[in-house]
RNA sequence: GGACGGGUGGGUGAGUGGCUAAAACCAGCAGACUGUAAAUCUGCCGCUCCUUGCGGGCUACGGAGGUUCGAAUCCUCCCCCGUCCA
């Protein structure tokens, strides 16, 4: 009877509901898993995923990572990729009408999608479906017959159609659809549990019913806070700028992880690392009396979420890098190189970019021997225009050689060869090797 | 199908013939202060040219035309959104 398959139902309860801001319904949840424990049949847990983007940021992996939970305690993790729904368009959240992808855009989301999702899934155990292999399928009939399973007034009573009606903003009514077709989801998967950030959790309350309309047992929903950005205030996102991708490298994420206000790091603490919940609530007690400075918990934090990406060593180094530009106020040993040659005809030749992983893309320009820095700043596309070149240096946030220029006219030579530590701004450092 | 209201810079949103590159707020950027924090303060915040000036040129208020010395503002047609009636 007791199956060695799974730990105590108290211990799985407690690590799968660490961080969670809603379990629908509790007692439900311990009732599958003690039914799991029973039969030895692991729970089938499923994370939706509109492949609207083709990268994934920190605030995608709050839901991710508690899929892994489950995945550790050794369900059944199905990673769904909304294929199908991502070309309706999920209305969330965002209040108006999203654009609905093309077939091309969502299979290369997907694709890139996953190998970032791996990062943090292990590969080997996870179950990944696309719900075109179901909605694909359905006829006409078989979408109006979903329809007549639900009612319209329930449907209206979404926080987000129902602000968007008192506004008199459009809503679309295919975007209706949506909840009912992933719903179907729920079903073709036979759900024991479905994670979604707080925001989804009409759309799962719809699943819920729509899995007992079909006569099957409701699936727990399990909701998950929304992280909020770097700025502290709104949802993480990459259209606000606010996020920290998953691919971007040890030393950019560190410096925006450190970014993030004092308050707000206990939240990433909960829900972006694996620290048990007293370890935190230690943390935060030596913060609060003074024993922990609160730049080095933060900067612990930044640790231990880059070298779950990136690995310990990329991390160690992030975070000496880190000190070494901001604490100490040097130049990062790392930074992008720009190698420029004049050629004989007075044109400029970028022979070599290295730095930001990008491909070295030869470029030429009529620069002339001795331009002006904020043009050549902007040539080399560091800055967007020469008029907020100009402006930087009016400010006083470009520094050449540690030197702060203060004269826009200042030019470059390029005629012999030289080299130069240039900052813009706070964060943009680079180097320019003339040849 | 009819009546009415609306479409302004990255966002919200003022502006109903010149003083409007267009208020205000948010976001963003820079500087100061710091723990690269956050908060706060100051400045900037369409593009471009230089002689860097309360400078010149260009582009901009859904789209296309028109009236006018001059239009985001007036007229015509079109597109889009909403409300009410059917």
């Amino acid at each position: 009877m007791t199956s060695t398959k799974f730990p105590p139902v108290i211990e799985q309860l407690s690590y799968l509901k660490r961080g969670a801001a809603e379990v629908i319904r509790d007692e439900e949840l311990k009732s599958k898993l003690e039914n799991a424990e029973r039969t030895g049949k692991p729970l089938r847990v499923y994370l939706g995923v509109d492949p609207t983007a083709p990268d994934i940021h920190l605030g995608h992996t709050v839901v991710l990572r508690k899929l892994k939970h489950f995945q550790d305690m050794g369900h059944t993790a199905i990673f769904l990729i909304g294929d199908f729904s991502a070309m309706i368009g999920d209305p969330t959240g965002q209040s108006e009408t999203r654009p609905p992808l093309t077939r091309e855009q969502v299979d290369a989301n997907a694709k890139t999608y996953l190998d970032q999702v791996y990062k943090i899934l292990d590969p080997k155990k996870t179950e990944v479906r696309y719900n075109s292999e179901w909605l694909g399928k359905m006829s006409s009939f078989d979408v109006v017959r979903l329809c007549g399973h639900y009612r319209l007034a329930r449907m209206l009573e979404r926080e987000d159609f129902r602000s968007r009606l008192e506004k008199n903003l459009p809503i679309s009514v295919h975007e209706l659809l949506y909840p009912l077709l992933t719903a179907y989801d729920a079903v073709a998967l036979l759900s024991d549990v479905e994670i979604g950030a707080t925001e989804q959790k009409f759309n799962l309350l719809v699943h819920r019913d729509i899995q007992r309309e079909f006569g099957q047992p409701s699936e727990v929903a399990l909701t998950m806070p929304i992280l909020v950005g770097l700025d502290g205030e709104r949802k993480m996102s990459k259209s606000l700028g606010n996020y920290v991708g998953i691919t971007e490298a040890p030393s950019e994420m560190f410096g925006k992880l450190m970014s993030i206000s004092d308050e707000l790091m206990w939240s990433y603490y909960e829900l972006l690392t694996d620290f048990p919940s007293p370890v935190i609530v230690r943390l935060k007690e030596e913060v609060r009396g003074g024993t922990l400075h609160p730049m080095d918990a933060k900067m612990q934090l930044a640790h231990a979420i880059i070298a779950g990406f990136h690995g310990e060593d990329a991390a160690k180094k992030a975070s000496e890098e880190f000190q070494r530009v901001f604490r100490d106020r040097l130049a990062p040993e790392d930074v992008p190189e720009y190698r420029l040659r004049l050629l004989p005809n007075g044109n400029v030749i970028l022979s070599k970019k290295r730095g930001d992983g990008e491909s070295p893309v030869p470029a030429v320009w009529k620069l002339g021997t001795r331009p002006r820095w904020p043009k050549l700043l902007v040539e080399l596309g560091i800055i967007d225009s020469t008029s907020e070149a100009d402006r930087l240096v009016k400010q006083g946030g470009l520094e050449i050689d540690g030197l702060r220029l203060s004269d826009v006219k200042t030019e470059v030579d390029l005629s012999s060869a030289a080299q130069f530590v240039v900052k813009a701004g706070k964060k943009k450092f680079l180097k320019i090797i003339v040849e």
